[in-house]
DNA sequence: CATATAAGTCAACATGGCTGACGTAAAATC
DNA sequence: GATTTTACGTCAGCCATGTTGACTTATATG
């Protein structure tokens, strides 16, 4: 039998390699939001304000067409979000220096401290599994994760920071 | 610089790192979902439809109550696509012979249809992935993966389709 | 027979996507 | 300097998909 499926026909594994790897993203990602969305309801916010506040941590002074480029949704599905984020003091708007059109953003003391909560969780969860894998097999998901993303450019702005200074 | 970094400040890599993978995770699900969600539109389905379909596809003969273990949404939910999808003809009901209170699902030929039809982009997806990233990135891929996930359960059911038949 | 389980239904609500139309201020261009 | 484009925002309404809570029906099990 362990010949019939690996050798006799081996499009049989690889239909089911590839099926595995649908199935470890559903759950993975399942679980992985799953404690921080119940944090966020405890302020009555959902995943999507997680997602702002998240991004805007990341990248403090961006604008709001970079937040959009990066979410990949229309600007009054933002909107609403990030309205209530300013309105309850997580995020700051500041005009644009150079371009007043713009408006940077930025968390505020209580967001970056709402961000750390959120974010606790995720990242211990990541570590336990880097952690329990090795440095080898981390090196295999960035490559795999990489490769799954469609856009080079967010590639590029996700692989930056962990590259080493020349 | 890169001292600074990588020696004098171990922890900044490492925070680095965590919140790269975060940020690998959120990139590659949205990009997998995005080209089904697409032709799903098309049928006026949801993604949750296609959750559905896919995981009835993957084990025949499978209860309501089943299902909702591996989905974890409320059985109210999930009574709303499926009810569509069983009155459209993708998915068959049929009352369990050793007990007749279960409703095991399966696919129908237009059912099967359609779900080969919406996981063939995520299949060459993630064999795109796979082959660029070489077989021992695609092991460490799938340890990572087994390590965030929450459950030692759906670890297992996973896992069982690519062991090696003893 | 009593109780538990599997499945479904109805109602109401929230979140977070979407489209379309319209407005305002600032920058860029002709 | 007038016109056009860009960045951002708002209002209104729609849809998909999650939730809670209450109740029903059929079947299995003690």
């Amino acid at each position: 039998m362990a010949d019939v499926k690996s050798q006799a026909n081996p499009l049989f594994l690889r239909e089911e390699e590839l099926r595995q790897a649908i199935e470890l993203l559903y759950y993975a990602y399942r679980d992985f939001t799953a404690e921080p969305d119940a944090m966020l309801a405890r302020y009555n916010f959902g995943r999507a304000h997680h997602r702002v506040i998240y991004f805007v941590g990341r990248h403090p002074q961006m604008s709001v067409s970079d937040l959009l480029a990066i979410l990949r949704i229309t600007k009054q599905s933002l909107s609403r979000v990030l309205g209530q984020l300013v309105r309850q003091g997580f995020i700051r708007q500041s005009p644009g220096s150079r371009d007043r059109r713009r408006r940077l953003l930025e968390l505020t003391e209580k967001g970056v401290e709402l961000e750390r909560q959120l974010s606790e969780n995720q990242r211990q969860r990541i570590a336990r599994a880097y952690r329990e894998s090795g440095a080898q097999a981390v090196d295999g998901f960035r490559k795999v994760m990489f490769g799954i993303m469609s856009s080079e450019e967010d590639r590029k702005r996700v692989a930056r920071r962990t590259e080493v200074p020349r």
